[in-house]
Order: C-alpha cells, then structure tokens, then sequence
DNA sequence: ACTAACATTTAGTTATCCGAACAGTTCGGA
DNA sequence: TCCGAACTGTTCGGATAACTAAATGTTAGT
C-alpha cells in the first residue's frame, strides 16, 4: 500500500487518541489548552512580541492581543514596550506564569504515568521510542 | 532517563507539531473539527444514540444535542427514534454525509501528500512507521 | 510629511460548553 | 395493573473562547 494511504488509514485512530491523551493529561488545569499553549510559547521563546505569538500560534494579532489579556489578567505573563522599537510589545512569563508551568508539567508527567501503566511493559517502550522518533520527525517539518 | 520524562519532555513537541498538522491537514474544510470528529464518529459507528455520542465525545449530552442539530441543518445526518426503545434517538450519516467524508478524506491525503514531500525519502517511511506504531499501541489504550 | 509596521480596541458572529428544568419511555415491583 | 424510579433526549438560560473586520493610536524609516 502507498504511504499516504496508509497514513490516512491511520488518521482517524491518530486523532482520537491523541484526544483522548490530551484530555486525560490535561485534566484539572484551570488553562484552556490554548491558553497553555501560548503560555508554553511564551515561555520558551523567553520573550517575545505579540507579532511572533499570532504567527507561531496561527491566529490573528487581535485575537492573541485578547488572549494575552487574559494571561496578564490571570498574572501568569506581562508586557513591556520594546525600548528598541516602541512600536513593539514585549511579552514575558512572570514568576507565577513559570511556576504554574512547572505545576503542570508535574502533573501532565502523572497523568502519563497512569496512561503508561495500563500498558504491558514491552508496549511502554516502543510507544516511548515511537514517540521519540515522531518527535524528531516532526521536528524538521517545522 | 525515566520514560515518563522521556514522554513528558517530548510532549510540547508533539502537541506543536500535531497542532500543525492537523491545520494543514484539515486546511479548506468548511467543518470544524469538532464537527468533523462528530460526523467521522457516527459514520464509523454506523449508528448511535445520543448518549453513545456523548460519551465517545466526552462531552455533555446537551452539547451532543446541539451539535448534531447542526449537522442535521447542514443535512449530513439525520436522527429517528429507536422503534426498540423508543426513549432513544439513532443517528446515521446522509448519502450527503458520506459523500463529504470520502471527500475530506481525499483532500486530507492531498495535504498529507505535501507535508510528506518536504520530508528527505528515508523519513517519509520512518515517519509511516511511527504512526503505525503508534496507532497500534494507542489502539489498545481505548 | 508620508508610509509602513505594530498593537489595541470595538462590534458583531460563531461554536462550544454546562446545568437545570422538562417530557416522554421503560421497567420493576407493590 | 398501576405507580414511581430510572433512563434518554430536548430545550433554555447563561457563559466563555475565539474569530474577523474595521477604526485608531503610536512609532519608525525614508
């Protein structure tokens, strides 16, 4: 069979579970994943303007400008001008913002302990190595 | 190191890219993808009640409801009572339905089609092989 | 001064969610 | 046989996140 058949045979078993995943390891965040994804963004770029943030998340500046708000409002991230270039917002993770972060991932890492522990040992590491090369993969598409 | 930090750690990597994925992948589709998991739940199921739905999508009932009266707006399922138990509604996908099924499927192997060409020929089978694996041994998580 | 770039705000729309109240159906037991 | 409890689904009220488009303000570069 083709590639790409086989990938699209694949998809919709892919996409569920990947749901199911996302749910179960985001449970009990108080963050829409959305909102963890642009805190998580943030965080990594170590800084960065709301430009950068629309463009890495696909979605329009108002709507990251909205989204940050809600951030800032929550304390988990701030804003400063860009002295460089005052046409430029800033946006940084505050120390509350990382340590919600550090918070989650603990518990994103529990919850894969329980999806880990209802498989048979040898199927844990083989989704560990196919998830580390899906990781690698994926990596140079981006 | 420990296979849950292994997961853990490759976790934001995953999530980006499948995000991405799934943008490029779903990219002219005039569903959302709720709505596009919804219609791929009923079909796969062949038919279900309301409840099934609910469960499958992890969602409230109430929310099933709308979204199905929505995809019954746009004319791609439709509901009738069970004749064996009259208190549930089935749910069955239209010839309609079925047709923009078979369609988006075959748009979403375009799109795999292009993401798979900006891989070099050796990972474009890696990357096969690492879905395959996953899909299997996600499959027995459900 | 003009233009482009960056960000914000506003207004209006849409999808989605939930809980609670309601209505019809089924089924077991008095 | 009839009643009440449990089940299934719908509807309503209310909330939120997210989107676009358009208007506005501010700054930078030429």
């Amino acid at each position: 069979m083709e590639q790409i058949e086989r990938i699209a045979q694949l998809y919709p078993v892919i996409m569920r579970v990947m749901g199911r995943i996302r749910s179960i390891v985001h449970e009990g965040m108080d963050l829409t994943y959305n909102q963890y994804k642009m805190l998580l963004t943030i965080y990594d770029k170590g800084n960065c303007t709301l430009n950068v943030l629309a463009k890495e998340l696909q979605i329009a500046m108002s709507s990251a400008s909205e989204m940050v708000d809600r951030l800032v409002n929550l304390g988990f991230v701030y804003r400063t001008v860009d002295e460089d270039n005052r046409r430029q917002v800033m946006i940084y993770t505050t120390e509350k913002g990382e340590e919600l972060i550090r918070e989650l991932r603990r518990g994103i890492v529990e919850n894969y302990r329980t999806l880990l522990d209802r498989l048979p040992p040898r199927d844990q590491e083989r989704l560990v190595v196919a998830f580390e090369n899906l990781a690698e993969i994926l990596g140079k598409l981006e």
